[in-house]
DNA sequence: CATGAATGAGAATTCATTCAT
DNA sequence: AATGAATGAATTCTCATTCAT
């Protein structure tokens, strides 16, 4: 790759992530493109060199925010063998990487679940699933893969990673609302428990 | 009450509603006051008659959703004494109702979720969390006292409130965007099953 | 036609008459929305109540213009029986109402030579031949009349026609840069004489 | 001249041909100096080093289109001895001429009567005029020759020069937006005619 | 009370021009 | 000399809010 090629791909990582602290603390709709250049520290045309427009340019930063999170579940999950260790592991990454970086769950939030995302242009509607889908998948196959070992119930995948992946969610959700939350590998071991062995008490 | 008020209240219970719609279809930042107007069927200066703001408008046609489900799980739970039967109940009518009003659904999420709920002003934030405490507060009660029956297992009900809140909301949303989601029992039924008793293998 | 209708009607010509002399100075392109709001006396977003956008009230202004024109030819021909005063009545009337409103002539130019309307969108081609045409139209039929009775020559009356209208406006394109020009009357006399006898001396 | 002034002002030449075809396609207000770079070949910022800004490149691009029509009448005028012929001549070459380079007939007019060129700025006003009294000076000049050798009606030179400019230029135009013109010859020898003797019925 | 025309602040986008390489 | 990335002023259009009727 040439060196201009990278320079510029290193511009507009720096504008996605520029981005995506804008997002956090303004909110997708109240983000301006001069919110997001002044944030990157560029002018607001330097936007339009990198991005086809505020569309693109938002799609875009979704992207970077979420192949960082995947590269990160990526290098951690394959060592660990054990379906319980790895259900362990993947709250944790989640967590840890939203505790460290809130502006990129709010994001992942946003996309999800805003309901321009579902009903305005079609569009958006294509522009948050591949990243969601995406993420999703990778939790299906674990599920599906402990299922056959045996260490899951049987059941639709599809449908028990969405209920995983939920869960850990609202439990990041809660700890961003509370000013001093529990120690995260409590709240993360806690979590991992109920979803494994639910919620009913022992005995019964 | 007097008889204006009484017509008041009613106008402003049509807008409420009109306003819900209208969001359901546009989502919160396509839905203009104009649209609303239109919807509710008065001119646009009319709303600010009874609303301060389009930032007020939103705020009590949440209330105003809210309130309905609120009244909804109201009538339904007490008439149930175990848990696990009310929990099944619980997600039932929480499925039920937005299968039922999506556009309600959708509020629900934009108003708790949104960036902008959160972060943009703190009038926003006083303003989503009456509504999703008081419906966490309830869940929260039902699980406490179903710790001490011995039911469930004992644990911070407001964590496990939210936990279940969300799962439930999590297969609303998967419901939200499959085209033929599979009967809508089933998944209630599993859904509670996979709560109460962990999704690893029984023999686990 | 409602009380309402007719002022709002009213209002269109006030824009419409304020984007001729905005465009009389400033030209096609250098007027912008706000020039044509203040010099209406408006806002600019109330611009956009009585016209779609940009493209909308410059049409319109045309079209205003020209059926200014057009009544005026239309109330002073037909009173002329002979071809020959018929074609000074044009060509005054022509240059009376360009001198009186140099503007309109301006647009008229404009609209009829801009390479943008010839070239640019397939909407802005459609846009100006209808009043061009329209124009011409008359000035056709009342040659091929003049033909038919044997007044003028027989030959193409849509390119004669051309031919009569773009001479005078050149005559008025003279005047509008001259400082003194000579006497109006004297101007059409002599080019109606030469339009219609030739420029080839007499004798010849 | 320098080996390097020659090479310089043969890419200024290039320019201006790839802007006159530009012009022609996008419309002098469509064309961005960035169109102008990529027609000519070279980069955006090259352009400043041969044009002082966006008015000097047009205004030059216009010089060097009326330079070539120039050259063209100036070869081909004085082999012709009678009025009548040159009259045919001037009216063929121009058309001819707009016929294979519709670009430059566009800049052309769009120079002469863009009320922008005659108001917009007093630098555009001097910018436009130079050249098209250069070419009206000319047939003014063959239009006095004539008057005085009793080939043409006495009047005034100016006035009439305009007058058979501009109905050139109209007939021009009526072939440029019909989509078969007739052949041009026969256009050129009835234009010349009608010019010559009038449109009055013969016998009139 | 109800209306809806008018307002103008604010947002996205474009593009002529500059300047470090 | 040539480049093209960066700039930011300028432009179009939207929409929450006001207020005279």
């Amino acid at each position: 790759m040439s060196r201009s090629k990278v320079l510029s791909e290193h511009r507009v990582h720096e504008v996605q992530a520029a981005a995506l602290r804008v997002i956090s603390r303004k909110g997708m709709n109240g983000a301006t493109m001069q919110d997001f250049a002044d944030e990157a520290g560029v002018a607001k045309g330097t936007l339009y060199l990198y991005f086809r427009d505020r569309e693109d340019l938002m799609e875009r930063a979704a992207d970077y925010a979420f192949s960082t999170l995947e590269a990160k579940l990526a290098s951690t999950l394959p060592q660990i063998s054990n379906f319980a260790g790895r259900l362990l592991a993947l709250i944790r990454s989640e967590i840890d990487f939203f505790d460290e970086h809130r502006e990129f769950f709010r994001i992942y939030i946003a996309l999800k679940h805003a309901p321009d995302a579902v009903h305005q242009s079609a569009r958006r509607r294509r522009m948050c699933h591949p990243r969601y889908s995406r993420h999703l998948k990778r939790l299906e196959a674990m599920l599906s893969e402990a299922m056959e070992r045996g260490e899951v119930r049987k059941c639709d995948p599809a449908r028990l990673a969405l209920f995983v992946s939920e869960s850990a969610v609202a439990l990041m959700l809660r700890r961003l609302t509370e000013d001093k939350p529990p120690d995260a590998e409590a709240d993360v071991a806690w979590m991992a428990d109920v979803l494994l062995h639910g919620l009913a008490a022992k005995g019964t």
